[in-house]
DNA sequence: CGACACCTTGAAGAGGTTCAAGAAATGTGG
DNA sequence: CCACATTTCTTGAACCTCTTCAAGGTGTCG
């Protein structure tokens, strides 16, 4: 019924990448010639500004202090650590959530390779939120205070580190519009076709995925309980939308996923 | 019952301000000396970086191009108008919202005098949320550009422009908690201790707000509809919490708002 | 292979929404 | 300044969606 799931590549250089308007191929590169360099990195074009020159490049290269690996269900930072670096997920998944004094508990996002974590930090030097690797995962460690130096010199990553910035707040005001009006089918198509799109962006299918959470993770970002989110899952079954097995789904009608999330709500 | 409510005054230069930990009263200004500066305002505690030297307080007056003024219910910007500009509020009271393409609504924030918006419009260059004065206002008009430019010499502005960004992604993260786990009771409480600490941080009560927007308004913010917004507000009426007359709220029992919020959900 | 985590499904219940009507404030124009 | 239209707010009753509680099934990993 499944493909053998598309895995992110272990190697990340190794794995053809076409993106955006003007994206090009990337050549896959051996990789014993491998060394930690954004330049070498086949997803620079998902973490770092486009249309750099060479000399910029080299400079890019200094904001990468080290790699680092996270294994499956461990944290790459908690709530109320010093904030001392954004990171730049190479390989892996992860999922961001804040806790209430009372123990509540919030998913806030998941993120995918070539998305940047951390930025949650900086305004109070200390982390607010809890990363965990949902599966093995490695990341650039970006020690801020050289971004903040570079940036100062480097025009293109200035603009490069407001525009992710911005583009997190953007997310979350979607998140925010999910969360304050949409009903439970309407808030998991719009899970579903983002998630699918990302990956998507990613070089992978645009109509299979791997889910790397558990349904109570779906839950939490979405604002319903682990139980609405099966009983939904199997609704768009029947409805012939998506095929589930566990954690892969194929969706079977991707136009019906859109009529869902934009149901005319009519008011 | 009420006192004539307590306004933002209509110059702020003249309006006694005390924050964070070494915050110092700034003596009064006579209106007449104002210029369209920042080294003169008593706002820059909160919208500009803290311990400048006089050289560059001076070159932060740079960044306020000029001043706009937007009457009651019509909008700084709309979802996608050209990004140019981040906005400081000087006087007034703010709300921001976004809309999905089947005429849902959402409000995603309410801001007030010292607060900057406008960082939704840095990824796209267009802003994605319409932002709409709820009293006439005052605002400071800052051409990004410019915080570019000049956050590349002033270390301390840039850092500031980055802090504000985070803060703005932490705020959401706490609203995403809110609308991701939190009954009506439990969203309201937190909505109105937040309005009224922000507002105690402008030299307000601590006990007693008006409410600059409707029953709807906030309705939206919470992800409820307006009658279980009244509804709750009764309830809180009946609880002897609060005393509420149209938008005139006064807190009676700030520990039994806290409570509510903090509601173990003994999970 | 057995323990454990994860997922599905059913039935009952609660919290919030919807629809509706009326009251209270606010604004407008004569 | 008053009358009228409009907006905003409150409250009730019926309804609906999602949650809660419970049980059983499926898959995974040591």
């Amino acid at each position: 019924m499944f493909e053998p799931d598309a895995k992110l590549p272990a190697n990340p250089d190794a794995h053809a990448l076409t993106l955006g308007k003007g994206g090009s191929k990337i050549v896959s590169i051996n990789a014993q010639t491998i060394k930690v360099a954004c330049s070498n990195c086949n997803l620079r074009e998902l973490c770092m500004p486009l249309g750099l020159s060479a000399t910029e490049l080299d400079r890019i290269d200094e904001v990468v202090a080290s790699r680092r690996k996270i294994k499956r269900g461990s944290t790459l930072f908690r709530n109320g650590e010093k904030f001392a670096n954004l990171y730049a997920i190479r390989t892996g998944f992860f999922k961001t959530c804040v806790a209430s004094e009372d123990g509540r508990d919030q998913v806030t996002g998941f993120q995918m390779a070539g998305e940047v974590i951390g930025l949650d930090g900086i305004v109070q030097d200390h982390h607010t939120c809890d990363a965990v690797a949902l599966e093995d995962a490695e990341v650039c460690v970006m020690p801020f205070e050289r971004i903040e130096e570079l940036s100062r010199e480097v025009t293109a990553l200035q603009r490069h580190v407001h525009k992710i910035m911005s583009r997190e707040i953007v997310r979350e005001n979607g998140v925010m519009l999910l969360l304050g009006s949409m009903r439970a089918e309407e808030r998991l198509a719009a899970f579903l076709l983002n998630l699918v799109q990302r990956l998507h962006a990613r070089g992978f299918s645009q109509s299979e995925l791997v889910l790397r959470m558990t349904r109570e993770e779906i839950g939490s970002y979405l604002g319903l309980k682990l139980e609405t989110v099966s009983r939904t899952f199997s609704r768009f079954v029947e409805d012939g939308i998506v095929e589930v097995k566990q954690r892969h789904v194929r969706i079977l009608n991707t136009d019906a996923l859109k009529d869902i999330v934009n149901a005319k709500v009519c008011n």
